[in-house]
Order: C-alpha cells, then sequence, then structure tokens
DNA sequence: CTCCATGTTTAGAA
DNA sequence: CTTCTAAACATGGA
C-alpha cells in the first residue's frame, strides 16, 4: 500500500530490523522491476555490505550500504516488505530477497509487479533523474505555498504529480481535499490564502495521522473517507449526503459535492 | 468472464 | 509549453 504514509512505515520498519545487518546473499525474482541498473550490479552492491542508513523521499525509499551507494525501492500499487527468520516458509509475491548474516531475511514483496528496484549514488540522484518535487512532509509552509500559487491546473491532478510535491496518490490526495473542503476540479488559481494556509495543515495532519495509524484503512478514523473506500456507495461523515465517484486522469475520486467546493 | 485496484509512463488531444 | 485523458504495464481479487 504506497502511498507517503505506507512507504514511510516501511522505512521505520526497516530501522528495527534490517538496518545495521549484513547483507549476505541476494536474489531477484522479477528483473522487470529493475531500473538503471542490471542484474549484475544489484547483486554486487548488497551482498556482503552492511546496511548502514535509510531515507525516504516521496514515495521512493532508499537504503543506504556501507560503501556508501544506496539501494532505491519504490513500491508501486502493491509492494511490501517483510522481514522474517530464515527458517520461516518464504511468503508469496516476493521479487526480491535479501537474506541477512542474522539468519532473517528481507522480501520486497509486490503482486502487480509495478515497483522499481535500483542502485544509485544517492537519493538526490534519484530526486533529480526522476524530477521529485519536495516531500510532502517535508516541505515548509512557505515553500508549499510558493509552489501552490506557481502552480496551474486543478487540485486532484496537481497533487497526484509527483514533480510538484512528492507522496501524494490517489488516496491520500481525496483524504486531503476532503478534509481542506475543496473540490477535486478546483483549479490552483481560484485559491485563497486561507484555502492554501488549510491545505497545508490539512496535509500534514492526514499524512501524520495515517502514519499514527499504520495507514490502516480499518484503523483509520471513522469521520475520515478511507475507512469507507471499499463500499461501493456510502455517505459522508459530515454532512451524511452521499459521497459522489468520478473519473479524474482514469482515477476513481471520491469526494462530497456539498462539503467540497 | 468482467471489472477494479493505493503507481508511473506515454501518446494524443485540447 | 502545459494540462488532461485514456491506455498500457502485470497481476490478483471480488
Amino acid at each position: 500500500m504506497p502511498e507517503l504514509p505506507d512507504v514511510e512505515l516501511e522505512k521505520r520498519y526497516l530501522d528495527h530490523t534490517a538496518r545495521a545487518k549484513r547483507v549476505t546473499r541476494t536474489h531477484l525474482h522479477a528483473p522487470g522491476l529493475l531500473y538503471h541498473t542490471s542484474a549484475q550490479t544489484l547483486y554486487q552492491n548488497l551482498s556482503g555490505h552492511r546496511i548502514t542508513d535509510t531515507h525516504r523521499h516521496g514515495k521512493f525509499l532508499f537504503t543506504e550500504l556501507e560503501h556508501g551507494r544506496w539501494l532505491v525501492l519504490h513500491f508501486g500499487m502493491t509492494g511490501t516488505l517483510v522481514y522474517q527468520h530464515a527458517d520461516q516458509p518464504a511468503p508469496d509475491y516476493a521479487v526480491l530477497v535479501v537474506e541477512l548474516d542474522n539468519d532473517y531475511v528481507l522480501f520486497y514483496l509486490s503482486r502487480r509487479k509495478l515497483g522499481r528496484i535500483g542502485i544509485a549514488a544517492s537519493p538526490d540522484e534519484v530526486i533529480e533523474a526522476e524530477d521529485l518535487g519536495p516531500d510532502a512532509l517535508a516541505i515548509s509552509k512557505a515553500h508549499f505555498e510558493a509552489a501552490i500559487q506557481g502552480g496551474r491546473g486543478q487540485l486532484k491532478n496537481w497533487f497526484m504529480d509527483q514533480s510538484h510535491l512528492a507522496g501524494l496518490g490517489n488516496i491520500y490526495t481525496d483524504e486531503l481535499l476532503y478534509h481542506a473542503g475543496l473540490h477535486p476540479r478546483r483549479t490552483l488559481k481560484s485559491l485563497s490564502a486561507d484555502d492554501i494556509g488549510r491545505l497545508y495543515t490539512k496535509m500534514q495532519h492526514v499524512l501524520k495521522t495515517a502514519i499514527e495509524h499504520k495507514a490502516d484503512p480499518k484503523d483509520m478514523p471513522r469521520t475520515w473517507l478511507l475507512p469507507h473506500r471499499d463500499q461501493k456507495e456510502f455517505n459522508c461523515p459530515r454532512c451524511q449526503g452521499a459521497v459522489d465517484t468520478i473519473k479524474l486522469s482514469g482515477r476513481t475520486t471520491y469526494f462530497c459535492s456539498r462539503c467540497q467546493r
């Protein structure tokens, strides 16, 4: 489940599991996920090296190895990490298997194989190559306001574009706009200073709260859209009116036409 | 079998 | 040049 909150949780997961362990062997089961990297380069940079640090930017997760280069992971729509003892049966859908020197194994699982795996000199190299905007959780209010004021188009499309701001996807953009009371088709140009300030505050609130709730839709506050999205139809937790569904850029968008304008 | 899915890329239209 | 849309990617689940 990979938007910013999910990837942040994967980072924290790595921090208290595989971090500081040494990689013994590596197996790649889905070569199609490699980008800017050969399988040989991947093996050479992982095997025999200790994991020293982790970093997240938007939906990208970076893992530093002791030689200073970084393993780059992007989770697509279905990617996730699992760390378990080598005695445990291997989970399904493993695309990358990283064996560690403490008899534990880190699995990168992906059902749809839409993610990416690579080696890079630094997170910045990837951020530049992918043309990623500032991280949605790390950006300052001033920079956010400047970005919005310099932007064009509709809110939903703008927030989904990782070159403007990195981290929000379909689900959390909908959640943000719901909390901010703004219609997904509203143009950036039409926003008041008040709207922009509220967007920033709500964005921080939605992302941080999602992380606190482990980004689990079932555990999210019932006043949010997220825990209800698995039903085809549901009512707005705030006004009780029917929540609308439209397609924007081919993605299902949920919003309340009474609360969001 | 059909439809849908938390991401990104790309071609074409506006 | 920018924005927007639909399709494609690969695959599983309802």
